[in-house]
DNA sequence: TATTGTTATACTCTATAACTATA
DNA sequence: TATAGTTATAGAGTATAACAATA
Protein backbone atom coordinates (compact mmCIF):
# COMPACT_ATOMS: atom_id res chain seq x y z
CA UNK A 1 0.00 0.00 0.00
CA UNK A 2 1.35 3.02 -1.39
CA UNK A 3 0.83 6.70 0.50
CA UNK A 4 3.19 8.38 -1.61
CA UNK A 5 1.57 10.75 -4.20
CA UNK A 6 0.05 12.04 -0.46
CA UNK A 7 3.17 12.57 0.73
CA UNK A 8 4.21 14.88 -1.51
CA UNK A 9 1.78 17.26 0.58
CA UNK A 10 2.85 18.97 3.49
CA UNK A 11 -0.78 19.23 4.97
CA UNK A 12 -0.66 15.57 4.95
CA UNK A 13 2.02 15.50 7.01
CA UNK A 14 0.20 17.45 9.38
CA UNK A 15 -2.91 16.08 9.43
CA UNK A 16 -1.50 12.44 10.36
CA UNK A 17 0.99 14.27 13.01
CA UNK A 18 -1.96 16.76 14.70
CA UNK A 19 -4.31 13.09 15.29
CA UNK A 20 -1.29 12.04 16.93
CA UNK A 21 -1.12 14.66 18.78
CA UNK A 22 -4.29 15.00 20.15
CA UNK A 23 -4.87 11.41 20.63
CA UNK A 24 -1.32 11.66 23.16
CA UNK A 25 -3.04 15.38 25.06
CA UNK A 26 -7.02 13.89 25.34
CA UNK A 27 -5.23 11.27 27.20
CA UNK A 28 -2.87 13.45 29.06
CA UNK A 29 -6.05 15.61 29.91
CA UNK A 30 -8.26 12.50 30.95
CA UNK A 31 -7.75 11.93 34.52
CA UNK A 32 -8.18 15.96 34.95
CA UNK A 33 -11.68 15.42 33.47
CA UNK A 34 -10.57 17.84 30.86
CA UNK A 35 -10.48 17.93 26.85
CA UNK A 36 -8.57 19.93 24.48
CA UNK A 37 -11.01 22.96 24.34
CA UNK A 38 -12.02 22.67 27.78
CA UNK A 39 -8.54 22.97 28.61
CA UNK A 40 -7.58 25.73 26.43
CA UNK A 41 -10.40 27.40 27.32
CA UNK A 42 -9.27 27.44 31.46
CA UNK A 43 -5.40 28.51 29.94
CA UNK A 44 -6.90 31.43 28.47
CA UNK A 45 -9.56 32.27 31.26
CA UNK A 46 -6.52 32.13 34.10
CA UNK A 47 -4.28 34.42 31.95
CA UNK A 48 -6.97 36.82 30.92
CA UNK A 49 -9.27 37.04 33.79
CA UNK A 50 -12.81 39.10 33.30
CA UNK A 51 -12.39 37.97 29.51
CA UNK A 52 -15.99 38.44 28.11
CA UNK A 53 -17.40 34.77 26.48
CA UNK A 54 -17.30 36.43 22.71
CA UNK A 55 -13.91 37.26 23.16
CA UNK A 56 -12.78 34.01 24.11
CA UNK A 57 -14.86 32.03 21.63
CA UNK A 58 -12.61 34.40 19.14
CA UNK A 59 -9.93 33.60 20.80
CA UNK A 60 -10.11 29.98 20.95
CA UNK A 61 -12.09 30.08 17.13
CA UNK A 62 -15.64 28.35 18.18
CA UNK A 63 -18.95 29.32 17.41
CA UNK A 64 -20.31 31.69 20.49
CA UNK A 65 -23.36 28.97 21.01
CA UNK A 66 -20.68 26.35 21.17
CA UNK A 67 -18.80 28.02 23.78
CA UNK A 68 -21.91 28.40 25.93
CA UNK A 69 -21.78 24.57 27.05
CA UNK A 70 -17.83 24.56 27.50
CA UNK A 71 -18.33 27.79 29.74
CA UNK A 72 -21.24 25.47 31.30
CA UNK A 73 -19.12 22.59 32.25
CA UNK A 74 -16.18 24.62 33.56
CA UNK A 75 -18.79 26.63 35.94
CA UNK A 76 -20.39 23.65 36.99
CA UNK A 77 -17.23 21.99 38.32
CA UNK A 78 -16.59 25.77 40.16
CA UNK A 79 -13.65 26.01 38.17
CA UNK A 80 -14.65 29.36 36.82
CA UNK A 81 -17.14 32.10 37.79
CA UNK A 82 -19.67 33.71 35.44
CA UNK A 83 -19.53 37.40 36.63
CA UNK A 84 -22.17 40.06 35.46
CA UNK A 85 -20.43 43.03 33.80
CA UNK A 86 -21.69 46.29 35.69
CA UNK A 87 -20.75 48.55 32.41
CA UNK A 88 -22.36 46.13 30.34
CA UNK A 89 -25.31 44.18 31.55
CA UNK A 90 -25.61 42.13 28.61
CA UNK A 91 -22.23 40.42 29.14
CA UNK A 92 -20.23 37.86 31.36
CA UNK A 93 -16.91 38.34 32.79
CA UNK A 94 -14.67 35.12 32.87
CA UNK A 95 -12.88 34.88 36.48
CA UNK A 96 -11.06 31.45 37.73
CA UNK A 97 -11.73 30.30 41.27
CA UNK A 98 -9.21 29.06 43.20
CA UNK A 99 -9.59 25.13 42.07
CA UNK A 100 -9.74 26.20 38.78
CA UNK A 101 -5.86 28.24 39.05
CA UNK A 102 -5.25 24.86 40.53
CA UNK A 103 -5.95 22.80 37.62
CA UNK A 104 -4.60 25.01 35.34
CA UNK A 105 -0.95 24.09 37.28
CA UNK A 106 -2.08 20.55 37.04
CA UNK A 107 -2.96 20.47 33.50
CA UNK A 108 -0.03 22.68 32.72
CA UNK A 109 2.29 19.85 33.89
CA UNK A 110 0.34 16.90 32.22
CA UNK A 111 0.51 18.91 28.61
CA UNK A 112 4.89 20.02 29.45
CA UNK A 113 4.69 15.84 29.74
CA UNK A 114 2.73 15.17 26.54
CA UNK A 115 4.73 17.62 24.79
CA UNK A 116 7.86 16.00 25.67
CA UNK A 117 6.57 12.65 24.75
CA UNK A 118 5.23 14.00 21.33
CA UNK A 119 8.52 16.11 20.73
CA UNK A 120 10.93 12.80 20.89
CA UNK A 121 14.00 14.35 21.05
CA UNK A 122 13.28 16.58 18.18
CA UNK A 123 16.20 19.65 18.30
CA UNK A 124 14.86 23.14 20.11
CA UNK A 125 15.99 24.65 16.37
CA UNK A 126 13.81 21.91 14.93
CA UNK A 127 10.87 22.89 17.18
CA UNK A 128 11.26 26.84 16.86
CA UNK A 129 11.51 26.20 13.15
CA UNK A 130 8.38 24.25 13.23
CA UNK A 131 6.59 26.79 15.00
CA UNK A 132 7.81 29.49 12.44
CA UNK A 133 6.53 27.40 9.52
CA UNK A 134 2.80 26.59 11.40
CA UNK A 135 2.78 30.29 11.89
CA UNK A 136 3.59 31.04 7.85
CA UNK A 137 0.31 28.68 7.29
CA UNK A 138 -1.86 30.69 9.49
CA UNK A 139 -0.86 33.45 8.22
CA UNK A 140 -1.45 32.55 4.93
CA UNK A 141 -5.09 32.36 5.65
CA UNK A 142 -7.29 35.45 6.44
CA UNK A 143 -7.58 34.47 10.04
CA UNK A 144 -10.91 33.15 11.05
CA UNK A 145 -10.35 29.84 9.49
CA UNK A 146 -13.78 27.11 10.30
CA UNK A 147 -15.11 25.80 7.04
CA UNK A 148 -13.74 22.59 8.28
CA UNK B 1 -5.96 38.42 25.03
CA UNK B 2 -2.77 36.64 25.84
CA UNK B 3 -2.33 33.40 24.41
CA UNK B 4 1.36 33.27 25.40
CA UNK B 5 1.25 30.08 27.82
CA UNK B 6 -0.75 27.79 24.68
CA UNK B 7 2.07 29.45 22.53
CA UNK B 8 4.69 27.53 24.54
CA UNK B 9 3.37 24.27 22.99
CA UNK B 10 4.62 23.20 19.73
CA UNK B 11 1.06 21.24 19.42
CA UNK B 12 -0.81 24.77 19.93
CA UNK B 13 0.72 25.76 16.64
CA UNK B 14 -0.22 22.35 14.97
CA UNK B 15 -3.53 22.73 15.99
CA UNK B 16 -4.10 26.16 14.47
CA UNK B 17 -2.18 25.49 11.16
CA UNK B 18 -3.51 22.62 10.89
CA UNK B 19 -7.12 24.11 11.29
CA UNK B 20 -6.42 26.54 8.51
CA UNK B 21 -4.90 24.06 6.50
CA UNK B 22 -8.15 21.94 6.51
CA UNK B 23 -10.28 24.98 5.68
CA UNK B 24 -8.54 25.82 2.50
CA UNK B 25 -8.51 22.38 1.20
CA UNK B 26 -11.95 21.79 1.73
CA UNK B 27 -12.66 25.00 -0.19
CA UNK B 28 -10.15 23.94 -2.98
CA UNK B 29 -12.01 20.44 -2.75
CA UNK B 30 -15.51 22.00 -2.83
CA UNK B 31 -15.96 22.03 -6.39
CA UNK B 32 -14.98 18.41 -7.19
CA UNK B 33 -17.69 17.27 -5.03
CA UNK B 34 -14.94 16.00 -2.56
CA UNK B 35 -14.27 16.38 0.72
CA UNK B 36 -10.79 15.59 2.76
CA UNK B 37 -11.49 12.15 3.31
CA UNK B 38 -12.92 10.90 0.22
CA UNK B 39 -10.26 12.60 -2.13
CA UNK B 40 -7.49 11.05 0.33
CA UNK B 41 -9.37 7.42 -0.35
CA UNK B 42 -9.99 8.19 -3.95
CA UNK B 43 -5.59 8.73 -4.19
CA UNK B 44 -5.63 6.15 -2.62
CA UNK B 45 -7.67 3.59 -4.68
CA UNK B 46 -6.03 4.97 -7.83
CA UNK B 47 -2.47 4.67 -6.62
CA UNK B 48 -3.21 1.18 -5.29
CA UNK B 49 -6.01 -0.49 -8.05
CA UNK B 50 -7.35 -3.76 -6.26
CA UNK B 51 -7.12 -2.51 -2.29
CA UNK B 52 -9.72 -4.48 0.12
CA UNK B 53 -11.74 -2.11 2.18
CA UNK B 54 -10.41 -3.08 5.14
CA UNK B 55 -6.48 -2.17 3.91
CA UNK B 56 -8.15 1.15 3.11
CA UNK B 57 -10.09 1.90 6.06
CA UNK B 58 -6.57 0.58 8.30
CA UNK B 59 -4.26 3.24 5.77
CA UNK B 60 -6.81 6.17 5.86
CA UNK B 61 -6.91 5.18 9.93
CA UNK B 62 -11.31 5.25 9.80
CA UNK B 63 -13.28 2.61 11.18
CA UNK B 64 -14.42 -0.33 8.30
CA UNK B 65 -18.13 0.65 9.18
CA UNK B 66 -17.21 4.19 8.34
CA UNK B 67 -15.53 3.84 5.27
CA UNK B 68 -18.42 1.68 4.19
CA UNK B 69 -20.55 5.36 3.50
CA UNK B 70 -16.80 7.09 1.91
CA UNK B 71 -16.90 3.70 -0.26
CA UNK B 72 -20.87 4.10 -1.26
CA UNK B 73 -20.58 7.53 -1.91
CA UNK B 74 -17.35 7.13 -4.59
CA UNK B 75 -19.00 4.30 -5.82
CA UNK B 76 -22.62 6.53 -6.13
CA UNK B 77 -20.59 8.70 -8.24
CA UNK B 78 -19.11 5.72 -10.69
CA UNK B 79 -15.76 7.22 -9.17
CA UNK B 80 -14.61 3.80 -8.16
CA UNK B 81 -15.98 0.16 -7.93
CA UNK B 82 -16.27 -2.31 -5.97
CA UNK B 83 -14.92 -6.24 -7.24
CA UNK B 84 -15.78 -9.17 -6.22
CA UNK B 85 -12.49 -10.99 -5.03
CA UNK B 86 -12.46 -13.96 -6.48
CA UNK B 87 -9.69 -16.20 -3.70
CA UNK B 88 -11.41 -14.75 -1.03
CA UNK B 89 -15.67 -14.04 -1.27
CA UNK B 90 -15.84 -11.77 1.80
CA UNK B 91 -13.82 -8.85 0.35
CA UNK B 92 -14.43 -6.38 -2.13
CA UNK B 93 -11.46 -5.11 -4.95
CA UNK B 94 -11.76 -1.32 -5.23
CA UNK B 95 -10.66 -0.27 -8.47
CA UNK B 96 -11.17 3.53 -9.82
CA UNK B 97 -13.03 3.92 -13.15
CA UNK B 98 -11.77 6.51 -15.76
CA UNK B 99 -14.07 9.02 -14.72
CA UNK B 100 -12.12 8.32 -11.35
CA UNK B 101 -8.84 8.68 -12.85
CA UNK B 102 -10.36 11.61 -14.22
CA UNK B 103 -11.54 13.24 -11.08
CA UNK B 104 -8.24 12.08 -9.18
CA UNK B 105 -5.97 14.27 -11.80
CA UNK B 106 -8.09 17.51 -11.27
CA UNK B 107 -7.79 17.14 -7.84
CA UNK B 108 -4.42 16.79 -7.23
CA UNK B 109 -4.56 19.63 -9.54
CA UNK B 110 -6.70 21.37 -7.11
CA UNK B 111 -4.60 20.32 -3.81
CA UNK B 112 -1.19 21.84 -5.14
CA UNK B 113 -2.71 24.61 -5.55
CA UNK B 114 -3.84 24.84 -2.42
CA UNK B 115 -0.63 24.05 -0.89
CA UNK B 116 1.29 26.75 -3.03
CA UNK B 117 -1.32 28.83 -1.06
CA UNK B 118 -0.49 27.70 2.39
CA UNK B 119 2.84 27.02 1.88
CA UNK B 120 3.26 31.44 1.65
CA UNK B 121 6.71 31.75 0.16
CA UNK B 122 7.96 28.87 2.37
CA UNK B 123 11.49 27.50 1.81
CA UNK B 124 11.72 24.32 0.29
CA UNK B 125 14.32 23.56 3.36
CA UNK B 126 11.62 24.97 5.78
CA UNK B 127 9.09 22.51 4.30
CA UNK B 128 11.62 19.43 4.34
CA UNK B 129 12.22 20.13 8.14
CA UNK B 130 8.27 20.56 8.92
CA UNK B 131 7.70 17.03 7.44
CA UNK B 132 10.56 15.48 9.27
CA UNK B 133 9.58 16.34 12.05
CA UNK B 134 5.61 15.66 11.61
CA UNK B 135 6.97 12.13 10.86
CA UNK B 136 9.10 12.33 14.60
CA UNK B 137 5.82 13.08 16.27
CA UNK B 138 4.33 10.22 14.37
CA UNK B 139 6.49 7.74 15.67
CA UNK B 140 6.30 9.06 19.12
CA UNK B 141 3.06 7.13 19.01
CA UNK B 142 2.54 3.47 18.66
CA UNK B 143 0.85 3.93 15.46
CA UNK B 144 -2.76 3.89 15.17
CA UNK B 145 -3.84 7.14 16.43
CA UNK B 146 -7.76 7.45 16.83
CA UNK B 147 -8.96 8.28 20.37
CA UNK B 148 -9.36 11.52 19.53
C1' DT C 1 -13.54 -19.39 15.54
C1' DA C 2 -11.99 -15.32 12.97
C1' DT C 3 -12.55 -11.86 9.31
C1' DT C 4 -15.00 -8.72 5.64
C1' DG C 5 -18.33 -5.80 4.85
C1' DT C 6 -22.52 -4.00 6.68
C1' DT C 7 -26.29 -1.84 9.63
C1' DA C 8 -27.75 0.60 13.49
C1' DT C 9 -26.73 3.65 16.99
C1' DA C 10 -24.79 7.02 19.96
C1' DC C 11 -21.79 10.61 21.11
C1' DT C 12 -18.94 14.58 19.98
C1' DC C 13 -17.99 18.63 17.30
C1' DT C 14 -19.47 22.30 14.62
C1' DA C 15 -22.54 25.63 11.98
C1' DT C 16 -26.85 28.36 11.66
C1' DA C 17 -31.01 30.61 12.87
C1' DA C 18 -33.71 32.70 16.12
C1' DC C 19 -34.66 34.30 20.63
C1' DT C 20 -33.89 37.63 25.25
C1' DA C 21 -31.99 41.26 27.36
C1' DT C 22 -29.51 44.73 27.00
C1' DA C 23 -26.92 48.70 24.57
C1' DT D 1 -30.38 48.76 15.08
C1' DA D 2 -26.65 46.17 16.94
C1' DT D 3 -24.44 43.12 20.39
C1' DA D 4 -23.82 39.30 24.31
C1' DG D 5 -25.33 35.29 25.65
C1' DT D 6 -28.53 31.56 24.94
C1' DT D 7 -31.45 27.77 22.91
C1' DA D 8 -32.59 24.51 19.49
C1' DT D 9 -31.33 21.99 15.73
C1' DA D 10 -29.00 19.85 11.95
C1' DG D 11 -24.92 18.13 9.83
C1' DA D 12 -20.55 16.19 9.98
C1' DG D 13 -17.15 12.92 12.12
C1' DT D 14 -16.27 9.02 14.84
C1' DA D 15 -16.66 4.91 17.98
C1' DT D 16 -19.06 0.45 19.26
C1' DA D 17 -21.89 -3.59 19.01
C1' DA D 18 -23.99 -6.93 16.40
C1' DC D 19 -25.16 -9.33 12.19
C1' DA D 20 -24.60 -12.28 7.50
C1' DA D 21 -21.52 -14.34 4.51
C1' DT D 22 -17.36 -16.46 4.09
C1' DA D 23 -12.84 -18.19 5.54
Amino acid sequence: MSDDTLREFIGYHIKRAFNVVQADLNQALKPLGLRMVTYSALVLIVDNPGLRQSQLAEALDVERANLVVIIDELEGRDLITRDRVPTDRRAYALNPTLAGRRLYDRALEAVRGHERRILNGMTEETKLAVIGAMSLIRQSSGGGSKGG
